[in-house]
DNA sequence: GAATTTGTAAAATTCTTGTAAACAACCTCA
DNA sequence: TGAGGTTGTTTACAAGAATTTTACAAATTC
């Protein structure tokens, strides 16, 4: 079942677009403000956000780009009063992926966040899996046997490297510089740290790991 | 990270594809016209190259042009209006991998990169055999009979420069300073320990060797 | 057959890695 | 602001792996 995270401080809307999805066969997740909205969005990561532009506090376009400053790629659509003066373009290129002006019918939403959710699902389907893990590029997060793994980001950063690096020995420089960039200068055993938390975290036996091996003289491979 | 180069007369468009790219994690560079666009794609030696199809000066056709005829095999995307008038054949016929008609989403974009990246990346594998012996460079992996087989560094170091010096003797001390640099002065009775151990471990019978044979009083020679 | 060179196992040494723990930087929430 | 938590980085050291050296037997050359 897919969530729906509704951030909107109208209270009767909310709950009107709640039981709407409810009906249609979502798991709505509500929240009344920005704030709030915003750290549901991060620790619950749905499958899309509808949210409101216009809040006290901090508003939908606010949400909109620290959603996309934390790097999830979540659908995300923007409901907009008649009257709200805002900028299409500037919207979308915030990383918002839709916007509906109220009021709206519950119908054009509902084939909105339908279309959404299926061009996003389908432009890549971007779950990557080995082992026991899950991994969803889209919505920033790691399954072990169906559960929840909490990666902190730097770990999560490795881990990508080596999802899209697979098979091939991968030296410490060559890792600092792709996960790190060329800013930071960390020590290499920086990186040992990092696989070894991988391992622990992702490995059935972290103690014989199968997936983030080390190549003695050179790096680690990752195999899938 | 990986650079991507941006070239586009139209300075709104370039810094939101600058940001997007910035956002996904991408280095972008940036240029405004075909001649300078050109010039960095040379020096740069970007990962990806995204260029307008129509420009004022050098457009994006004939920047693609001079990419290919310098031989670089950048992957490259060509951006172009929806009433431009253009041959895809043609602009595929040139060396551009894939082309946008804009308006396009950022989502299109970025999923037309990733995908033109990853096809890219898979590299030519670079595989070389001689007797029962498979050698994998992309991958370092060596093959006898199919089996996987365990080198350490400093042999898979020294196979490796065999392999590049096919059929010709080498002294110890060619070796020495071939494969194991000028900063390390090793006796050059360490060859012949890791040669031992290429034979034992590469060669059908080690009593025999047929591949890794010494020249007495000079060195070894390989014969693939 | 003497002198030299090479093969090779095993010892000695040096490097690398795993890992926990200390430390630093950075949020976050009151 | 500042206490407390989280994350990232460095360090230290043990364990293990790889490399180099050594010693002596075997082979080769003249």
């Amino acid at each position: 079942m897919q969530t729906v995270l509704v951030i909107d401080d109208d209270s009767a809307l909310r709950d009107t677009i709640g039981l709407m999805l409810e009906k249609e066969g979502f798991r709505p997740a509500l929240a009344a403000d920005g704030k709030s909205g915003l750290k549901q969005a991060l620790t619950l990561k749905p499958d899309l956000i509808l949210v409101d532009l216009k809040m006290p506090g901090l508003n939908g376009m606010e949400v909109c780009k620290q959603v996309r400053a934390a790097e999830m790629k979540t659908p995300l659509i923007v409901l907009s009063a008649i009257g709200d003066e805002f900028d299409k373009v500037l919207l979308l290129e915030i990383g918002a992926d839709d916007y509906v002006v109220k009021p709206f019918g519950t119908r054009e939403l509902l084939a909105r966040i339908r279309a959404l959710l299926r061009r996003s699902s389908s432009e890549e389907t971007r779950v990557v899996a080995f082992g026991e893990v899950e991994v969803d590029l889209t919505r920033r997060v790691v399954l072990k046997k169906g559960e929840d793994l909490k990666l902190t980001r730097a770990e999560y950063n490795l881990l990508t490297y080596f999802l899209q690096n697979p098979d091939r020995p991968l030296t410490r420089d060559m890792i600092l510089n792709s996960v790190w960039g060329y800013e930071s200068f960390p020590n290499t055993r920086t990186v040992d740290a990092h696989v070894v938390r991988l391992r622990q975290k992702l490995e059935a036996d972290s103690n014989a790991p199968r997936h983030f091996l080390t190549v003695h003289g050179v790096g680690y491979r990752f195999l899938p």
